[in-house]
RNA sequence: GCCGGGGUAGCUCAGGGGCAGAGCGCUUCCUUGGUAAGGAAGAGGUCACGAGUUCAAUUCUCGUCCUCGGCUCCA
C-alpha cells in the first residue's frame, strides 16, 4: 500500500500501481471526467499513469496551467494525425505547446498549405476528436526508436533522438499516429470539442536560419465551443485596439516611405501627449533628485570604441558618418550612457556628491532587422526616458528604492495595476562571462533581492539572466486584456564605469570607481506610447488625452456661448475644441465619442440662459446639467486625483 | 536578414489586358436641431516605384521600396 497526499493535505491509501484517474474517480465522477493530468511529488505526469511510491497528488484540469499545456500539447499531436492521414508523407519537427494553443512544424515536402486549408484539417481533428482516441505511452529503446523513424523516413525526428539518451526515449501513440514525445498527455481526445488553426509561418528547424525552414502551423482547441468563441472575440479586441490602427484613427502618429522605415512621425495630438507624459516623469525625476543633461543626436566613432559598442554592434547598425576631414568619423548615438560618462568626466566628483542623476529625453537610433520593425513598439530611431544615476556600492539599494517609487507612480497614475518584476542575475556556475567583482555582484544582487523582498513586489528571480555588465530589474505590465508588456529596466553597470575610467575621491582621500545604474521608467517613449494606447484602447486618461472636452452647441445660434465656455475651460488649462458643424446633435455626439474624448458639454438655449453645461461622459451617457464652474471643478479634481497618488 | 500574404481615393475594400469603382470621410448648398449617423450636389487616382512582354499593362513577368503574419535578432 502507498500513501497519497492530496492537496487538502488529508492521506488516503491505495495499492501501488493506481493511477491518478483510479484515485479521482474514487472521489467524484465528475472530478474523474474533467482530470487531464496530475502534479505527482510536483511532477506533471499522465493521468493514467500508475504510482508506485507514496507521492502527493494534485489532479489537475482545464483550470489549471499544466491541464492547458496537455491540453494543447495533445492537440497538437491531434493535428498531427490529422495532417498526417490528409496530407500522406509529410514530416514533423517539433509540436509543442505554447502560452496560448499549440503549433507543430512541418515538413510538407510538395504539398502547399496555406489557411485555406485550415477547415479541412480541423474538421479531420474534431472527427479523430470524436474517436475518443487514447494517448498510449511506451518507453522504447533508442535502437527502436531510431529504427521506427528512419523506416517512416523523418530525418527531423531522427536527429532529435539521436540526442537523446537512451532509456530516456518514450513515444506516444493516439490512434494512427505516433510521435516521439516526453508527455504528459490528456488521458484521450474527448475534452478536445472546438478546433481552430489560427496561422500559418514559416520556421526554421531548431531555429537556425541556415536550415531548412519548415512550415509552422498554430492552433488552440478548447473544450467548450463557447470558450473558443471568447477566445476568438479576444482576439478581435485585441485587433481593434492595435495601437497602428488607433495611432492613425487618432491622429497620433504616422510613417512615411519617403523618412524610411522604422522612423515614426508625430503627429500634433501625439506630440501633446507625448510631452505630457515627459513633463509628467520630469516633475517626478525633479522631485527625486534627477539632473536634466542634453547630449547631441551623434558621437565621434572613438567614443563608441572606448565604450565598446563598436566592436559589438558596428556592422550590424546605422554606417558612421564620414566628414570632410580625412579619417574623422560619428555615429548616430545607439544609447545615451557614453554621453552621460563624458559629462560625470567633465570634472573631479567627491564622495559628498553622489549620488548624481543625470536625466534626458534622449532620442537614439539602432538599425533593427526590417523584419522586426512593428508599429511603435519596435522602431529605429526612439526616445528613451534615460537616466544614469553613478553612485557608490552602498547606494545602491536606495537608488534602487527611489527608482521603483517614480516606476510605481507612473503605472498607478497611468492605470497598469497588475505588474510583475523580473530580477535577472548572474549564472553562479559561469561566473567568467561577467565583468566587475564577484564581491561587488553579490553585493549589488543581494541590494536588488532585498529590495524586492522589503517592497513586497510581485518579482520571479531568473539567474543567468544579467547582462554580462551587470544585474538588472525588469517591470512588466499586464493590460486591459490580459497581455503582459515589458517596459521599465534597471539595470546596474559596471563594464562602462571601468571603460570611462570613471572616479570619485572617497572619504579616504583614495580614488574608487563609482556603479553606474541605468534606468528608463517607460522604456522608450514610442513603446510605453503604444502600450497604453492598447491597454486604454485609445481612451487615455483624462490628465493626458489630446482633448478633454469637446463642446457641442445644439445649432449655430449657440456658438458664441459655446466659445465662451471655451474660454473659461482654458483659463484653467482644460483642453477643449467645439464642434460648430452644421449637424445635428445626435451626430455631433456619434462623431464624439468615436473620437473617444473623454467630456462632451451640450450647450443650447436652456444652457445659456442658465450658464450651466450638459455633461455627457465619453462610453457612460447623459451625466445631467452642470454649472460651468462646477464642471471645471470636477475635470481638476479627476486630474488631480489620477497624477498625484501615492 | 529569411519564408509567406499584400500595396487601387484620406480610411476600409471590390475589380480586372482596351471609359477607374463602392461605402465612410472631405467640400459646398439646403436644413437650425436636445444625447450615437438629416438631405442633396461636388471634388478627390501616375491603381507603390522602375523595367520588360504586348497594338494596348492598374491588370501578365522581373526587380526595388513599403507593409502584414511568422522565424531569427534585440546594447
Amino acid at each position: 500500500m502507498i500513501n497519497i497526499t492530496l492537496p487538502d493535505n488529508s492521506v488516503k491509501q491505495y495499492e501501488s500501481g493506481v493511477t491518478a484517474m483510479q484515485i479521482a474517480r474514487d472521489i467524484s465522477e465528475g472530478l474523474a471526467r474533467n482530470v487531464l493530468v496530475a502534479k505527482v511529488n510536483g511532477d506533471v505526469k499522465d493521468a493514467l499513469m500508475p504510482i508506485t511510491e507514496d507521492a502527493t497528488l494534485q489532479l489537475l484540469t482545464w483550470r489549471d496551467k499544466d491541464g492547458k499545456a496537455a491540453m494543447w500539447h495533445s492537440s497538437a499531436h491531434l493535428m498531427a494525425e490529422a495532417i498526417e492521414l490528409l496530407y500522406p508523407g509529410v514530416k514533423f519537427g517539433i509540436g509543442p505547446d505554447i502560452e496560448n494553443g499549440f503549433y507543430y512544424d512541418i515538413d510538407f515536402m510538395d504539398h502547399e498549405i496555406s489557411e485555406k486549408d485550415f477547415d479541412k484539417i480541423e474538421k479531420k481533428m474534431t472527427e479523430l476528436a470524436r474517436e475518443k482516441q487514447t494517448f498510449d505511452r511506451k518507453e522504447v529503446p533508442k535502437n527502436e526508436a531510431l529504427e521506427y523513424f528512419n523506416q517512416k523516413g523523418d530525418e527531423y525526428k531522427l536527429e532529435l533522438i539521436e540526442d537523446l539518451q537512451d532509456g530516456d526515449i518514450t513515444f506516444y501513440t493516439s490512434g494512427y499516429f505516433t510521435d516521439l514525445c516526453r508527455g504528459p498527455h490528456i488521458p484521450d481526445t474527448s475534452p478536445i470539442k472546438a478546433v481552430k488553426l489560427l496561422k500559418v509561418a514559416g520556421a526554421y528547424w531548431r531555429g537556425d536560419e541556415k536550415r531548412k525552414q519548415l512550415t509552422r502551423i498554430y492552433g488552440i482547441t478548447f473544450p467548450k465551443k463557447k470558450e473558443l468563441d471568447e477566445y476568438l472575440h479576444m482576439l478581435e479586441e485585441a485587433k481593434k485596439r492595435d495601437h497602428r490602427v488607433l495611432g492613425r484613427e487618432l491622429e497620433l502618429f504616422t510613417f512615411s516611405q519617403a523618412v524610411g522605415q522604422g522612423l515614426p512621425l508625430w503627429l500634433p495630438k501625439g506630440a501633446q501627449l507625448r510631452e505630457r507624459l515627459e513633463q509628467y516623469l520630469k516633475r517626478l525625476q525633479r522631485d527625486a533628485g534627477y539632473e536634466q543633461v542634453i547630449t547631441p543626436h551623434i558621437g565621434n566613432v572613438n567614443l563608441y570604441k572606448t565604450s565598446g559598442h563598436l566592436a559589438k554592434y558596428g556592422k550590424e547598425s546605422f554606417q558612421p558618418i564620414n566628414t570632410p576631414v580625412e579619417g574623422e568619423q560619428f555615429f548616430l548615438k545607439p544609447m545615451n550612457c557614453p554621453h552621460h560618462c563624458e559629462i560625470y568626466n567633465a570634472r573631479p566628483h567627491s564622495y559628498k556628491e553622489l549620488p548624481i542623476r543625470f536625466a534626458e529625453f534622449g532620442t537614439v537610433y539602432r538599425y533593427e532587422q526590417s523584419g522586426e520593425l512593428h508599429g511603435l513598439t519596435r522602431v529605429r530611431g526612439f526616445t528613451q526616458d534615460d537616466a544614469h544615476i553613478f553612485c557608490t556600492p552602498e547606494q545602491i539599494k536606495p537608488e534602487f528604492n527611489g527608482v521603483i517609487d517614480i516606476i510605481e507612480r507612473i503605472f498607478k497614475a497611468l492605470d497598469f495595476n497588475e505588474v510583475k518584476v523580473q530580477i535577472s542575475l548572474s549564472d553562479p556556475d559561469n561566473r567568467e562571462k561577467y565583468i566587475g567583482s564577484v564581491e561587488n555582484w553579490a553585493k549589488a544582487e543581494q541590494a536588488i533581492i532585498e529590495v524586492a523582498e522589503e517592497r513586497g513586489l510581485n518579482a520571479v528571480i531568473e539567474y543567468g539572466e544579467a547582462a554580462f555588465y551587470g544585474p538588472k530589474m525588469d517591470f512588466m505590465v499586464r493590460d486591459a486584456i490580459g497581455r503582459e508588456w515589458q517596459l521599465g529596466t534597471i539595470q546596474v553597470d559596471y563594464n562602462l564605469p571601468e571603460r570611462f575610467k570613471l572616479e570619485y575621491i572617497g572619504s579616504d582621500n583614495e580614488k574608487h570607481q563609482p556603479v553606474m545604474i541605468h534606468r528608463a521608467p517607460f522604456g522608450s517613449m514610442e513603446r510605453f506610447v503604444a502600450v497604453l494606447i492598447e491597454h486604454c484602447a485609445g481612451n487615455f486618461p483624462l490628465w493626458l488625452t489630446p482633448e478633454q472636452v469637446i463642446i457641442l452647441p445644439i445649432s449655430e445660434k449657440y456658438q458664441t456661448y459655446a466659445e465662451k465656455v471655451l474660454n473659461l475651460l482654458k483659463k484653467h488649462d482644460i483642453r477643449g475644441i467645439i464642434d460648430g458643424r452644421s449637424e445635428k446633435t445626435g451626430r455631433k455626439i456619434r462623431d464624439a465619442e468615436l473620437k473617444k474624448i473623454p467630456y462632451m458639454l451640450i450647450v443650447g438655449e436652456r444652457e445659456e440662459n442658465e450658464g450651466s453645461v450638459s455633461v455627457r461622459r465619453h462610453g457612460k451617457g447623459d451625466m445631467g446639467s452642470f454649472n460651468t464652474e462646477d464642471f471645471i471643478r470636477m475635470v481638476d479634481d479627476e486630474v488631480e486625483e489620477m497624477i498625484n497618488v501615492k
